[in-house]
DNA sequence: TTTAGGG
DNA sequence: CCCTAAA
């Protein structure tokens, strides 16, 4: 563990040095390796804001940095054991949690939830164990690195520079500098190739985020697709319109009166495409307010003390909602705003990073994308896509550390379900992939049989539940980074157990419990894979029963969003590079696919003139409307790429023009 | 092989 | 979505 800290650290130096990112190329040292991952370096505004950091102020990282590695050797001896210890029972106490989730909710469901207040209380607790423990470390360390701790790397400056030359290139570097953790890279050395994809697909988001406060320098011309309007439609509409959003979110009909419930559906699937984010933000604040007002919140009060270099605590919950908002980035980006919370950036790391090695691992691996091949595997496998799912269960051996209670028994699935597993298996080297024991539990969004489920448990108490849980998430995030290991393990745990989901089928469907099909949706949130989960969903919505076509899948909202975000950057036509960037978990939709997409979008936003109003609810059920939003966005790039009438290699060109801006822009994440 | 367009 | 012509 030592080692392993001691090498982000190392990597963090490097980074903050200015090391040269072309080194990377020919050197096979684990340092070049791993030396991309560096906290951007940004400076936390009065409202919140993030704003990139200046020369003075990375010179003054760099000195802290320095400290910080001094320190830490000491430190991460004499604290480390305690830390472990209780990060170990905590997990474990997860673990169990999560064999809570799935008990069969439909009799004991109170019982059940019973347990669950219990275990979550009992996070808590060790939360706050957690937090003081920071609390105290904090109080030796000098006070105000707060506001500067930032890390954007010289590189990503520099990059930017010559992000026109190659895109590609740039965007692998990049995102595999922001992503992964240093650690990973120490340990794993090839990993940095792997994701390229997926950390493009995090830029994406990132640049799709480009109204939200994340994106600082956001000069952003694009529509935003989080319009007030949107903000209070998502909280006053009725559940007839909830039911309609739901179902131009997702693709299908839900009768579930449940409001709240809707809410987050929706929310999640917006969210999850990485659009409205202020929406998000709002339900989310409103969900945390309810939280506070019925359950057990330690976070929030945590959270004002804890961090007192956040501007306020709103600021605080802004930022958590931004976070969740693009699950693709979530994990670096959540290391980012450790950064920017002023969270001790070494101390609190520091415990992270030593409690949460293992942690960090999976989160890498989770962003870890499958190979084409693999993927493709998969799918003919007939598992459809769970793609970069898998990957987070895989465990880095070297790290004996992994929780050995996420490792749950192998899946008993009959037939090819369990070819399947063994097909993962072997792709992934063998390390051996934890299957928790959730075998059929679905992933992802919620089908249609999920919403017959949903009302024969109307759950209110289910909704609790879900509260609950998200409740430890905030208080989580809120307090500090030491937390963040917690919320990790939970997610790890979690995921898992979604991603089997699919691989299970239908079948099972009707036995899954609410409870878990509402978690499943959670990581879909946070999933840091990034989008793979959320839109993986096999599940092929038929609409309407027995529409079931043969190869079609119905266009989620997400996918959708995805697509208009890779025309947006590669343009329109070069769908095989939106493919491979944007689409690649999917190993449905072709290029072709997309191309036809597109087709229908324009479309779509010609011709109606976009008379749908109150966002993506549309009064005819029958037409699964897209929002408003994306559709103007759909006709602005149109209008900017084809009807300009540019010939190819002009529009080409400001493509890339933009996307360099784009890009530029998510340097500052 | 990818793109564009018709069916 | 599928198929096919063209590049």
């Amino acid at each position: 563990m030592e080692t392993l800290v001691e090498e982000v650290r190392v990597n963090g130096e490097s980074q903050a040095e200015g090391a040269p990112l072309g080194n990377d190329s020919s050197s096979t040292s684990q340092e070049q390796i791993s030396d991309p991952v560096v906290y951007k370096l940004v400076r936390v505004e009065g409202d919140g804001r993030l704003v990139p950091a200046t020369d003075d102020e990375l010179m003054e990282v760099e000195n802290m940095l320095e400290d910080d590695k001094s320190e830490l050797h000491i430190t991460d001896d004499l604290k480390h054991p305690e830390r472990c210890v209780s990060v170990e029972e905590s997990s474990s106490k997860k673990t169990d949690l999560v064999g809570l989730e799935d008990v069969p909710q439909s009799e004991d469901t109170d019982a059940s939830e019973r347990k669950m207040n219990a275990r979550l209380e009992y996070i808590e607790v060790m939360l706050q164990k957690v937090k003081h423990e920071e609390r105290l470390r904090l109080a030796c360390e000098s006070p105000d690195q707060s506001s500067k701790y930032a890390n954007m790397d010289e590189q990503s400056l520099r990059q930017h520079d010559h992000l026109p030359v190659n895109d590609e290139e740039f965007v692998s570097e990049k995102s595999s500098q922001e992503i992964a953790p240093p650690i990973l890279r120490g340990s794993e050395d090839s990993k940095a190739k792997l994701n390229d994809t997926e950390k493009f697909q995090e830029f994406a988001d990132d640049i799709t985020a480009g109204g939200s406060s994340v994106t600082q320098n956001s000069t952003s011309s694009k529509p935003d697709c989080s319009t007030s309007s949107d903000m209070i439609c998502i909280d006053n509409l009725s559940i007839r319109e909830l039911q309609e959003t739901f179902k131009a979110t997702f693709g299908r009909e839900t009768s579930a009166k449940d409001k709240l419930w809707l809410k987050r559906r929706i929310i999640m699937g917006l969210t999850n495409s990485c659009n409205v984010p202020q929406t998000t933000f709002m339900v989310k604040r409103k969900y945390l307010l309810e939280n506070n007002v019925g359950g057990t919140h330690s976070g929030s009060e945590n959270s004002k003390s804890e961090v007192g270099c956040m501007p306020t605590a709103e600021t605080n919950n802004t930022e958590y909602a931004n976070e969740l908002d693009s699950p693709a980035k979530l994990s670096n980006h959540r290391e980012d705003q450790q950064v920017a919370f002023g969270m001790t950036l070494r101390k609190p790391k520091e415990p992270y990073n030593v409690k949460s090695e293992d942690i960090h691992l999976e989160q890498v691996k989770r962003a870890r994308k499958p190979t084409r091949r693999y993927i493709e595997e998969l799918s003919e496998a007939e598992t459809k896509e769970f793609s970069g799912s898998m990957i987070p269960y895989i465990r880095n051996s070297g790290h004996g550390q992994a929780s050995p209670k996420s490792r749950v028994q192998p899946v008993q699935h009959v037939g090819s379900e369990g070819r399947v597993f063994v097909t993962r298996q072997d792709s992934l080297g063998g390390s051996g992939v934890k299957i928790p024991r959730v075998s059929r539990v679905r992933r992802g969004r919620p089908r249609q049989n999920f919403m017959a489920l949903l009302n024969y448990h109307p759950s209110d108490t289910d909704a609790k539940l879900v509260e609950r849980a998200h409740n430890v998430h905030f208080s989580q995030h809120d307090s500090e980074s030491g937390k963040k290991s917690w919320e990790n393990r939970e997610l790890a745990l979690k995921l898992p157990q979604l991603d089997v989901a699919d691989t299970g089928e239908e079948k099972g469907s009707q036995e899954e419990s609410d409870f878990e099909m509402d978690h499943a949706l959670e990581p879909s949130k946070c999933d840091t894979s990034g989008e793979n989960s959320d839109d993986n969903i096999d599940s092929v919505p038929t609409t309407k029963v027995g529409t079931r076509r043969k190869h079609h899948r119905a266009w989620t909202l997400s996918e959708v969003v995805k697509l208009v975000e890779g025309v947006s950057r590669y343009g329109a036509g070069r769908w095989s590079e939106i493919k491979k960037v944007s689409f690649a978990p999917y190993a449905y939709r072709t290029s072709v696919d997309l191309k036809d997409k597109w087709r229908n979008l324009l479309r779509a936003s010609l011709l109606p003139s976009s008379p749908d109003k109150g966002g993506s609810i549309s009064r005819k059920p029958a037409t699964m409307s897209i929002p408003a939003p994306i559709l103007i966005r759909v006709r602005e790039l149109a209008q900017m790429q084809g009807q300009s009438g540019c010939d190819r290699s002009s529009i080409k060109f400001s493509n890339r023009g933009l996307r360099s801006v784009h890009e530029t822009r998510s340097g500052f994440l």
